[in-house]
DNA sequence: TGAAAGTGAACAATCGGTTGCGTTGCCGCG
DNA sequence: CGCGGCAACGCAACCGATTGTTCACTTTCA
């Protein structure tokens, strides 16, 4: 039971052969015997070596670590979100022989970040939120590390994966819009992501396509609501100006709208509908059931991690990868057409 | 500003020392005259230099990195345990220059954490949730690999730091029963979890020492109490038996319990109180205010980290931490005696 | 039969540091 | 003057791998 460790120097010395030699049988590369393969190949089954991996990395300057850069500081209703992409990440990462390390972010305070690449702990690096304005993005660019972003960014430069929020939030706007809705609003969402942008214009296409105000469509956007009282307040607003239907751009904001309409006893769907993105866990014990967009972000992770892998390994990479997203049609928005 | 990764033989050669003058410097240890230390600093100073932690690392039979072990399953009322608990544990290990690596666990696959300490890439290991009969913990003690958890576990040998949920949950308990309160429950908690075993203590503690049955109180408890459906059904349960006071091991639970109470339009705290575990954002936009204890998870993950570096540098570190807890009584336990 | 070609494996340098031990130069002191 | 002692620093081995080059030995073919 007790491998104390062997070398790779111990394993040439115990078969008589050079470590050069016991290198080349277990990396494939190189010239060797089939039998002598064997030998090392059996010898090193049986008292299960395994390399170390520090030292592999010395020699071949790489580390088999990756970055991941996650908010310190992030909102209960993205935390699902970054804990499925993580998943992914290290999945496909763990299967590609490569461990994650992970920095914290919060705020403008890269240094854990900066601590990992100057100290070449990693060889590559995955950003999970981007903001306009990154100053991790900013950071990598200029240090020229390999490094892509979970989630979209203004340059176009940036290696990216992402949902399709802009097609996501246009399809289910227009869904809204085809049930007659004319009174409609977006409310939510941080300005500083990026990924607010990205959803504002997918619904305004989805307004303008279906005729805009000419058509006799209200399209009313509010940024930034994020709690409790900020969602009262823009309630109360909306209320009074008798919307038909209210997006929101989180769970946790939902969550928030529900409340603030269940208090002035306004029904959903019946007075007024509503949906939500992302389908997250946050909402699963309320009702009525909230309409809502699903990503997979486990493969969002995945696939993110993947781009990364091949930019480490020279081979080609997308510049830009966007995944798809279900539109789950629900009681809470007149769920007649529900896709499931 | 491209600093082409300067090695400390380039800086050996610019300054006509030898490698071994320039190592000392830096760490300090082993003669050198203060004259000359000053030139190596200035120089490092001048070019950003900074050592390749990887080479440092195969030098001493170190990584400078720490394993973190994290539920890939944890459901959403975990997750802001989880958040918290890494954001301490990150920010204690890069200011000691540690870097930390996780590796995800789902159920009982802990091939990410193998790889990790087989291929040598931690030099010590944090699980932030332990179960009974932990995979992690048995694989950890027979690699006898340095390790704390976050949490407790069974077996006392094992290094942990924790919450004291027993403490926290009679104080809780009683001070419920203070108010005059007989018919309490108990509902909740994966009977797998520790943490689940040592509120139950608590709470029969607290029980016991206000006279229990004898005294005419009447305590229920229900384990495994996770979803709309479950809680659902023990909230009839309860209702039926005239329960007085609900108390929740999580906040969704709690969520769902209020749901519960609401479609019945039982009244909280009115007809039935209700407390809750955690205090977290989960129930932030519920109403009422809901009574609820709070723990420092950052604080638990900063000193978690902090005992694993002691074993790691040689020091002496505590077997056992339990760390404090704020009972937060809030309206829906009727209030009158917040403590905030 | 002899030289070119091909094969399997060892040598030694290298990656970027650390560290035990040895060397050098200077000082003081008998 | 000579010697011991010490401070300052260099040498070279080492950590555990990878890899370009060399070498011995077979095969192959003219």
């Amino acid at each position: 039971m007790e491998e104390k460790n062997l070398t790779i120097g111990d394993i040439a010395q115990a078969l008589h052969v050079s470590k050069t030699t016991v290198s080349r049988a277990m990396s494939g590369k190189g010239r060797i015997g089939e039998e002598t393969r064997r030998r090392v190949l059996d010898y090193v089954e049986a008292h299960h070596y395994s390399p170390n991996v520090v030292a592999q990395g010395l020699a071949q300057n790489k580390t088999f670590n990756i970055g991941v850069v996650m908010p310190g500081d992030s909102n209960i209703s993205e935390l699902p979100f970054f804990q499925s992409c993580m998943l992914g990440i290290c999945r496909t990462a763990s299967s590609a022989g490569y461990d994650v390390l992970i920095s914290m972010v919060t705020g403008e305070d890269i240094s854990q970040l900066r601590r990992a690449v100057t100290n070449r702990k990693v060889d590559g690096v995955i950003l999970t939120r981007t903001l306009t304005e990154d100053a991790s993005v900013r950071y990598l660019m200029e240090t020229e590390v390999p490094f892509v972003a979970v989630g979209s960014t203004d340059d176009g430069e940036v290696m990216q994966v992402d949902s399709d929020h802009r097609g996501a939030c246009r399809e289910l706007t227009d869904r809204l819009l085809a049930q007659g809705l004319r009174k409609i609003a977006l409310i939510g969402g941080d300005e500083r992501f990026v990924v607010t942008g990205s959803r504002l214009r997918g619904f305004q296409e989805a307004v303008a396509a279906r005729g805009g105000a000419d058509a006799g469509i209200r399209a009313d956007v509010t940024l930034n609501v994020r709690d409790m009282e900020t969602a009262e307040r823009a309630v109360e607003r909306l209320v009074r100006r008798e919307t038909e239907c209210i997006v929101c751009m989180d769970d946790f904001l939902c969550g928030c709208v529900l409340n603030a309409l269940q208090a002035r006893r306004i029904a959903v769907p019946g007075q007024i509908r509503v949906a939500s993105f992302y389908d997250s866990t946050v909402l699963e014990n309320r009702l009525p059931p909230v309409t809502s967009i699903r990503f997979d972000m486990e493969e969002l992770g995945g696939k993110a991690c993947e781009q990364l892998l091949h930019v480490l390994n020279g081979e080609p990479a997308k510049r830009r990868i966007l995944l798809g997203y279900e539109v789950h049609m629900r009681e809470s928005a007149g769920g007649c057409l529900d896709k499931v």
